[in-house]
DNA sequence: GCGACAG
DNA sequence: ATCTTGTCGC
């Protein structure tokens, strides 16, 4: 499985190959995919919503039987199929995929978002609440809301030691008393590192996740307890 | 052997 | 991720 990540991260393109902006997705004028699971016993429970200018257009889902374990650093071989099978049901084409999972921060360069995104082709970015791997460049606690850091490729990962590979960026901090984490921002396809993080600030959201994942991960939530749990 | 590890 | 009540703060 090892081997097929270096494949898809030499197959991905971590540079920009995109035909909307940043503005574009402010201005409504680019779709966006915000994907989040949940689970139920040995089942995958994969949530889309799709936005446009702030605004959910579309949802869709799959309650799909899961085949692996979690596993640091193949985590797209658990979830990669369940989210395949959820996006397949859209009947539009978003611009822009954005994952609850590493992109190009991974041992390999290729994180959950770098797997899926690299099979369709779509500009993806990933999207984390902790670190896989990687050095952040300057350290990430008392950041204040708006702040970001890069992070670079350190000797865990294949990629150059140094490389940039993506940016813990703080969203939200409320108080100074009570810190809140940054989350971790990386390319998952067709997108630099740079572009990637101003892609997840114009989407916006009144949360720590950009709107797309934190709606993505609530309606998983509420699929969830339709299905039992 | 020790450390470290998305969801 | 998931199991889970109350609770501190804006």
């Amino acid at each position: 499985m090892e081997a097929l990540q270096r494949e898809i991260a030499a197959a991905a393109v971590f540079e920009d190959a995109i035909d909307f902006t940043p503005d574009a997705i402010r201005d409504g004028e680019a779709l966006v995919a915000g994907i989040d699971q949940a689970f139920l016993g040995e089942r995958a429970v994969s949530a889309v919503v799709l936005v446009r200018g702030g605004e959910v257009v579309a949802r869709a889902h799959a309650i799909t039987p899961l085949s692996m374990p979690y596993v640091p650093g193949l985590l797209a071989f658990r979830e990669g199929e369940p989210i395949v099978a959820a996006l397949e049901t859209l009947d539009v084409e978003p611009d822009l995929l954005v994952f609850d999972g590493s992109g190009r921060i991974h041992y390999r360069e290729a994180g959950l978002a770098t797997h899926v995104g690299s099979c369709f082709d779509a500009p993806a970015i990933g999207v984390t609440k902790n670190l896989l791997c990687g050095r952040p460049r300057d350290p990430t606690d008392g950041l204040a809301e708006g702040d970001r850091v890069a992070i670079e490729a350190d000797d865990s990962m294949t990629a150059p030691d140094g490389t940039v590979v993506g940016y813990a960026y703080q969203s939200r901090q409320y108080s100074e008393s009570k810190r809140i984490n940054p989350v971790y921002v990386s390319s998952g396809h067709r997108l630099s590192a740079a572009t990637a993080l101003e892609c997840v600030i114009a989407c916006g959201g009144e949360y720590k996740l950009p709107r797309p994942t934190r709606l993505a991960d609530r309606y998983a939530d509420e699929l969830k307890r339709e299905h039992g749990g």
